[in-house]
DNA sequence: CGGAAATTTGAAATCGCTCAATGATAGTGG
DNA sequence: CCACTATCATTGAGCGATTTCAAATTTCCG
């Protein structure tokens, strides 16, 4: 197993080698994909959840009119539909945005691991809350902004993904969403979201270029954007107890 | 201490006499709040997570110009502000919709249960999924439909939880919110709110007089809304490893 | 090179917003 | 109980943002 991005994993605590490498022993199967693939279908069993080893993904939720929202951008080392762990049927599709690798992690297996190594099953929760605070976050961009300000917030939480990624050049988003998608994402139309672009590149805070777009002044696209910045805490304080409280190694089977 | 209403906790794994007790023993402390009354503040230490015991309550996020988004109405049962667990600042602030009773858990306390009682770690962090999807359906509903949609997509979700909470008739709403509060849910103003009631009530599926709204079609209004309906799964087969490999009851201190 | 998909632009219609004013309702203190 | 006040609900009119429909242009890919 090659090296997985693990970033999300050891975000909040960090994971000894033991636990890390029980979380890339999850995987029954490697899977890829194209652009615009379908890796799961909103409404299919939820028994399974994935890894993103590399490219991009969507989640998207489909309306009953068939108009769909992208409700989360995907960056490799994120999970994938894990939220649907609490429905029978997968309440999101995912949606393969450039080629990507996916690792396939099913549900029974990820239910041993809450068991054997609780130290994961923590970073597990913390994550999921920081995936509520992004959608709060998007919730009041969306219910709050006009669209140019939402897509400021786009380009923003973007480069802080990316940033943490380790990507040389983070300012610098070579964004592989069509402008259709990107409307999706900001609950605009296609059209609309091509004027949008047009007026953010007006603003001077970005310069774009067919599908590279460039962040010329951070603080200025924070500011535009009105989204508060986030400061997540590498170790929470709250949970010192898992460090005492547990082995250390009990992970293998 | 009185009864609580754990039926948020036990919707997905059935705890057993000594967790639910070790969850009621978490509070240290039992206040009250009247109409509006914040609760903690957006930007406040999260060092606490609070349980709502009585009345309604609102997490909401506020954009740097000031305006503020409903991102979750709070029934009893609720616990309130985990999402920010993962921060060192609380993202959201939480508001007393009417006269309330929280119980204060420390963060720290939390942290502990994760060690001693992984059942009900297991069942917060079902929780914190399910909560992820309500989230992200209200950015399609959001993003994707029309004020009135929203105003129906709101409607049936309050039916469903207040079913959930044993309610005696939950197709009588009696809304604790304000016109612009529940604008501020929706996305839209104050007087678009007052508009949007009037064009619902038009309809026919819901009759309203005052904040009373009585739902008198729900099918009709759930295909109206176009948000797909949700079937949590009680006891999710994937998480059947708790209940072998972890001792019943080690709970107590 | 050809064809499909994506981007860009225009014009008209619609939805939701803002500003402003008027009625209702509830709470308060006399 | 009533006047007083503040908040909330309602309505109108005009404006702005976004949508819709339609067409032209560009880019991508085989």
């Amino acid at each position: 197993m090659p090296d997985l991005p693990l970033h999300r994993l050891n975000q909040f605590i960090a994971l000894n080698g033991a636990e890390a490498e029980a979380f890339t022993r999850l995987a029954v199967e490697d899977r890829r994909y194209v652009r615009h693939e379908l890796i799961r279908c909103q409404g299919d069993p939820s028994d399974e959840v994935f890894f993103l080893f590399e490219g991009w993904a969507a989640s998207c939720v489909d309306s009953a009119t068939g108009s769909r929202q992208i409700v989360k951008i995907h960056l490799p080392g994120d999970i994938m539909g894990a939220p649907s762990l609490a429905l029978r049927r997968a309440a999101e599709s995912l949606m393969a945005l450039t080629s990507a690798r996916v690792h396939v992690i099913p549900s029974t297996r990820l239910g041993e691991l809450f068991v054997t190594a609780p130290k994961l099953a923590a970073a597990m929760f913390l994550s999921a809350q920081q995936e509520r605070i992004w959608l709060m976050d998007r919730l009041m961009s969306i219910g709050r902004t006009s669209a140019v300000q939402r897509l400021a917030a786009l380009l923003l939480s973007l480069h802080e993904r990316l940033s943490a990624l380790a990507s040389p050049s983070p300012e610098r988003i070579e964004l592989p969403l069509s402008q259709e998608e990107v409307a999706n994402v900001l609950g605009i139309t296609a059209v609309h979201a091509n004027r949008t672009f047009a007026q953010l590149d007006a603003t001077g805070l970005v310069s774009r270029c067919g599908r590279v777009i460039v962040l010329l002044d951070i603080p200025g696209l924070r500011s535009f954007s009105c989204v508060p910045k986030r400061e997540f805490q590498q170790t929470p304080a709250w949970l010192s107890g898992l460090r005492q409280g547990v082995p250390e190694v009990e992970v293998g089977t």
